[in-house]
DNA sequence: ATAGGGTTAG
């Protein structure tokens, strides 16, 4: 008996584990490995009998295994071996030459011969020549396809794309469709389509990769159990493996809809497949329309309303996708979605309503934005500091006639006191209250910590008894809590310790009872006051309540420790936590490394570097701006180090930041501005202007701090043309200068007016 | 949602 075998050595052991590389031997791909390198038939498919496992090289056990799917393996006779073999290396060639036809024609045969065979089921092509042929089929496919010579072979493509969707990508079924709609057959597209759905399942990629769907629209017109229906046999795709042809499929879809003028079904089929194509997929789809403007236009603008749309049906997907594009390298992404979803909701072809009640007004209206939609959308505005688009917001809704509730109103508040504007959250509060809008614990809780913070005790303590006697019953465990822990957290801020352990005492006697968070806070306070037998004496509290310490106890207590110089401090409380299994996060290790920059040495600035790039290699955590402007205070913190050494050191740490993608603070800003100004360079102020620019692109706002820095640096520096230049972006900013800055501005104009005179005489 | 890590006081 003549039985294919396959090397045991050219297989690694770990990949053995693994059932699908069984499955591949099974498909001949071992020898297809080498063919590929030789052109030529090898014996790596021989004629010898059964091979034998090795000795030590796997466990009795899964040698049992592997010897058992070897043998059940099916065999082909020799002459179809060589037959096999020699199409093999037919196939590669012609791929290699990027004869598509040539080698579809070649791959007919040898389907064709296969079939012929018993048991042919388990035998076809090596994944990489169906990956090597479907390569040319996308580049080459919508040119070569269209010949005379091309039509002909239409089910042979049909039939290969289909088996490489199957086993490597889906891309080549999009390439078919895309011709199908460049002849003008769109619904040979979506027939087409349609029968790759019945092969494969639902082309959709695995649950871990899409967003929960319970949230699905209520009142979505979504029909239940569309034409995805079908289960997905298990070796067609694996878990944690998602293609990303199957994202062109699905937009093909969206674009044979378009062609057929049927928006609803467009986004039927899109949001049925419960993908989310990003910017870059999209981009590369359109790519097959290049040769034609007007058809592209069309399919543009139904792939992107058909995204927006499938992003407002699922409210909680909507929310997530807001929050990820609220950032500062982002917020021009949000703009544009934002105003996708207004053109969506207000343009001249309306299909999104601006609120669910709205969504019956129309049969054209797809979806509807919920409140939580526009909050979040205020949200995202608000923590990118774009004051007037989440204003835009407000006048969007008043457009739609739609009056806000209380999440906005809380989300507006929220925002005041971050920035401890406790004038304005009262404002807003009583607007609120003007408008008949009942306030609701959150709302409490946010107006609290805007008086709490911005100094107002008296009056944060009377909105608290008035939330106690209002809403805030006792017995509301979980919604009450934060608003006990806000109050707490703004004694604290002041220092009022006899006002937060009173408190504390109450709830512990009457609720809500205190918690991690409660306690943490005590942590923070004790720590900062370096009193260490308070601390410990919360400690006990705490574990009496069965209440276990998390990442923010441990780091909070790491560096209270390290503030009092205590060095063990690191390796003490990381061991600690690996014995309770506690991760150590961005806090920690930024804990750390702030505390070797304080050192003031070369050596401590050598181990928070190794720290920097320890932190994400071993534990897989990012560094953020609050780690790395640490490290850059550090190094501009005394003479420790020369200038050019720190200068050195800081463009690396910005290069690999800008690489990172990690966004520049207020904090950041300044201490990049110092520097630069403190610099040898003589170019320094050119860098240090270069950032006042980066900070208006991106809206980080502009504090009296900010013009200090930027004017005595250039004062130093007699660089009063510059000097100049900002003072008229500051008042252009809206900025109103404090005294100190009104004196530097009179010396800035004075010495700017005698530079020019000076100019004018030579 | 509320707690932890980075600037400086002109």
């Amino acid at each position: 008996m003549l039985r294919p075998v396959v090397r045991p050595t050219t297989l690694n052991l770990l990949e053995q584990l693994t059932p699908s590389l069984v499955s591949r031997a099974r498909s001949f791909s071992q020898p297809a490995e080498n063919l590929k390198r030789n052109g030529t038939p090898t014996s790596s498919i021989t004629t010898r009998g059964p091979r034998k496992a090795k000795g030590p090289l796997v466990d009795p056990d899964l040698r049992e295994q592997i010897l058992a799917a070897s043998q059940s393996r099916r065999f082909l006779p020799s002459a179809s071996l060589t037959k096999f073999n020699t199409a093999l290396a037919q196939i590669t060639e012609a791929t290699k030459a990027h004869d598509l036809l040539g080698a579809l024609k070649l791959w007919q045969a040898l389907e064709d011969h296969l079939r012929t065979l018993k048991n042919s089921d388990v035998r076809r092509l090596p994944d990489s020549h169906v990956r090597d042929l479907h390569k040319i089929f996308v580049s080459n496919g919508l040119t070569a396809l269209r010949t005379r010579d091309g039509k002909a072979l239409e089910k042979t493509a049909r039939d290969f794309a289909l088996q490489a969707a199957k086993h490597h990508s889906a891309e080549a079924v999009s390439v078919l469709m895309v011709l199908y709609i460049q002849v003008e057959n769109p619904n040979a597209a979506l027939d087409f389509y349609n029968e790759c759905i019945q092969v494969l399942g639902p082309l959709q990629p695995p649950a871990s990769l899409i967003e929960e769907s319970k949230d699905a629209n209520a009142n979505s017109s979504l029909p239940k159990g569309s034409d995805f229906g079908l289960a997905l046999p298990e070796e067609v795709v694996s878990p944690d493996h998602f293609d990303p042809g199957r994202v062109s499929a699905v937009l093909a879809g969206v674009a044979a809809h378009a062609m057929l003028d049927n928006f609803k079904s467009a986004f039927d089929l899109y949001h049925s497949a419960g993908i989310s194509a990003s910017s870059f997929r999209r981009q590369h789809f359109l790519q097959y329309f290049s040769q034609n403007p007007k058809m592209e236009k069309k399919v543009r603008l139904y792939i992107d309303r058909v995204i927006v749309a499938s992003i407002v049906a699922r409210p909680i997907s909507f929310s997530k996708h807001i929050a990820n594009l609220a950032d500062l390298q982002t917020i021009h992404k949000l703009q544009s979605f934002y105003n996708h979803v207004l053109d969506g909701i207000f343009g001249p072809e309306p299909y999104l309503a601006a609120s669910p009640s709205l969504l019956s007004s129309s049969p054209n209206l797809l979806a509807a934005l919920d409140e939580s939609c526009w909050t979040a959308l205020q949200t995202g505005f608000i923590k990118c500091d774009r004051v007037e688009l989440a204003a835009k917001v407000w006048d969007d809704l008043a457009r739609a006639q739609i009056k806000p509730g209380v999440a906005m109103w809380t989300g507006l508040l929220d925002s005041h006191a971050r920035r401890r504007n406790s004038a304005q959250a009262v404002q807003t509060w009583e607007m609120m209250l003007g408008e008949g809008i009942q306030p609701d614990h959150l709302s409490y809780r946010a107006l609290i910590q805007a008086l709490m913070d911005d100094g107002q005790m008296e009056a944060g303590l009377k909105m608290f008894k008035e939330y106690q006697q209002t809403i805030g019953g006792r017995e509301l465990e979980e919604l009450g809590r934060p608003v006990y822990n806000t109050m707490i957290h703004g004694f604290l801020r002041r220092n009022q310790i006899e006002y937060a352990a009173h408190l504390l005492e109450d709830m512990r006697k009457h609720g809500p009872k205190p918690d991690l968070i409660t306690y943490n806070t005590f942590f923070g306070y004790y720590g900062r006051q370096k009193d260490f037998k308070a601390l410990s004496g919360v400690l006990n509290q705490m574990s009496e309540s069965n209440i276990t310490g998390d990442v923010v106890t441990f780091s909070t207590i790491l560096s209270a420790l390290l503030t009092v110089g205590r060095k063990d401090a690191p390796s003490t409380v990381m061991n600690l936590m690996r014995k309770h299994g506690i991760q150590p996060n961005v806090a920690t290790y930024t804990a750390i490394i702030d505390a070797q920059m304080r050192e003031c040495g070369e050596p401590n600035l050598n181990a928070a570097l190794a720290l920097l790039v320890k932190m994400e290699k071993e534990d897989g955590i990012k560094p953020n701006e609050v780690t790395y402007t640490a490290i850059l205070a550090g190094l501009y913190r005394g003479e420790w180090i020369s200038r050019q050494k720190a200068d050195l050191v800081r463009s690396k740490l910005v290069q690999r930041m800008r690489a990172e993608r990690v966004s520049f603070s207020l904090t950041t800003y300044h201490i990049l501005m110092r520097a630069a100004l403190d610099s040898a360079d003589e170019q320094g102020h050119i860098d240090a202007l270069d950032l006042l620019r980066e900070m208006e692109d991106a809206h980080v706002p502009r504090v009296t701090s900010t013009w200090f820095i930027l004017l005595a640096g250039l004062m130093r520096r007699d660089k009063w043309d510059a000097a100049h230049e900002v003072v008229g972006k500051m008042i252009n900013s809206g900025h109103l200068p404090s005294r100190s800055l009104q004196l530097m501005m009179k010396d800035v104009f004075a010495n700017y007016r005698a530079g020019r005179v000076v100019q004018q005489m030579h």
